[in-house]
RNA sequence: GGAGGUGUGGCCGAGCGGUCAAAGGCAACAGACUGUAAAUCUGUCGGGCAAAGCCCUACGGUGGUUCGAAUCCAUCCACCUCCA
């Protein structure tokens, strides 16, 4: 168990990869160091707030920065936020949210876990529940712990001094939600806190909780907040530009052909293992007009579609995105449903779901969108006559093989 | 406890008695172009209708005033701010 650990460099060094903030990082050498002479994993902890179990590959750079923690030996733990989320977070200003029950709560974790583990390793994986130690705080324990940090100290946080001048509101267990969090790395004694970059502040209260206790201060560790799609906003379900693990090859694939060129170096480093060097060859060599940036997106497309599916899935779905989009073929399987003669253009659309609504199958129509075998149709009323067949095709992604009946 | 403000289409945000299916922006979709589902440009963007028009639904909920309301009044709900 002595030689476990590799030399504390190297551990740096892929440590670090992508990472926005290390505090400190002579700190977290010095524990690597000593980790290693005692053959001792540090304790490396995760927090999750089980809401939204959809993940997408935002989520994934943290999973992987808690990989490259797992390959190098340490222990991982997956904390699960199941006491906070049970308050249920009243930030959102929209939806009220409704409060989730214990069991809700339980099951999103498990969702969560369920995909997790296609980048963490499973067995090396501990989760823990933090209901475990906050739960049996009681009131009097949360009293004693807001009583060990001021208002003064909570109020340097940018957001928080940013809503309060502009007069926004800030609810109370919001201050107390950096707390809670930081009380956990007590209770657990971690060594090391990962997180995105929006929780460094929180991971920063953890340590000064830590110290107050006269215990080594954990170290933070954040990593950024994924650009999405769009090349604009962090990744996030809602705003519709996230790539989920559960989402197909093809979508995969083609998403990530979608984004910016200019993104694919961050998306390069932070979600895959390609090293700096190369990376900045490639980015390099594009400049130079060397290599084709619409190539060397389709790698990262492959890159990250068999991470999640598999080689065949990638090669498949690369050959499928080149076949209808370079050479405007179509696609290899395509429904085919049956329509009743007689029925209008536009209403076949609408009723197969090519179009959501018969007023925009007609509009698409108008538009020159649709083709049935490759020719283009302009009149919304057509309709088709029995016994026919045909590739209906609406804009450049929708097909269907229609049979007159 | 008191005073005041806000609530508009997927989102942001104008409108403040008719000409409003509601400016503008974003997103989305389509077309052109291209090296891609990038970028750029153009168009569309509540629903229904063989329709350059007509009808229905819509501006937090409900009920009024009015020939006519997103716009005025009442009331309810939600959110916010200030004073205490």
């Amino acid at each position: 168990m002595s030689s476990g650990f590799p030399p504390p460099d190297e551990q740096m060094e892929l440590l670090l990869r992508g990472a926005v903030d290390v505090v400190e990082e002579d700190a977290l050498r010095q524990r690597l160091e000593q980790s290693r002479k005692e053959g001792r994993p540090l304790l490396v902890k995760t927090g999750f707030d089980p809401t939204a179990p959809d993940l997408h590959l935002g989520h994934a750079v943290l999973l992987r920065k808690m990989a490259h923690f797992q390959q190098l030996g340490h222990r991982v733990v997956f904390l699960v936020g199941d006491f906070t989320a049970m308050i249920g977070d009243p930030t959102g200003k929209k939806a009220t949210r409704p409060q989730l029950s214990r069991d809700e709560v339980l099951a999103n974790a498990e969702t969560y876990q369920e995909q997790a583990w296609q980048i963490l390793d499973r067995e090396r994986t501990e989760i823990q529940h933090n209901s475990e130690w906050l739960g049996a705080l009681g009131a009097e324990g949360l009293v004693r712990l807001a009583g060990s940090y001021t208002l003064a100290r909570m109020m340097e946080r940018e957001d928080f001094r940013d809503r309060f001048e502009k007069h926004e509101p800030i609810s109370i267990h919001e201050l107390l939600y950096p707390l809670t969090q930081g009380y956990d790395s007590v209770v657990m004694e971690a060594d090391v806190e990962l997180g995105g970059h929006d929780q460094l502040l929180n991971l920063l209260v953890g340590r000064d909780l830590m110290r107050a206790r006269g215990m080594e201060p954990q170290i933070a560790l954040t990593v950024p907040l994924l650009v999405g799609t769009d090349g604009a906003q962090k990744m996030s379900k809602s705003l519709g530009n996230a790539i989920a693990f559960e989402d197909s090859p093809r979508e995969m694939f083609g998403r990530t052909m979608s984004i910016p060129d200019e993104l694919m170096w961050d998306w390069r480093l932070l979600l895959t293992d390609m090293d700096q060097t190369e990376i900045d060859r490639q980015k390099s060599a594009v400049l130079d007009g060397q290599a084709s940036p619409r190539d060397l997106k389709a790698d990262l497309g492959h890159d990250l579609v068999r991470r999640f599916h598999g080689p065949e899935a990638a090669d498949e779905a690369r050959v499928e995105f080149d076949r209808m989009f370079r050479s405007g073929g179509v696609p290899d399987e395509i429904e085919t449903q049956l329509v009743p003669a007689g029925l209008r253009l536009f209403a076949v659309l609408a009723d197969c779901g090519l179009a959501a609504s018969r007023a925009e199958a007609r509009r698409l129509i108008q538009q020159g969108a649709v083709s049935i075998d490759g020719d283009k149709v302009r009149d919304p009323h057509m309709s088709l006559e029995e016994g026919t067949q045909g590739l209906l095709k609406v804009g450049k992604r929708r097909f269907l093989q229609v049979k007159v009946t």
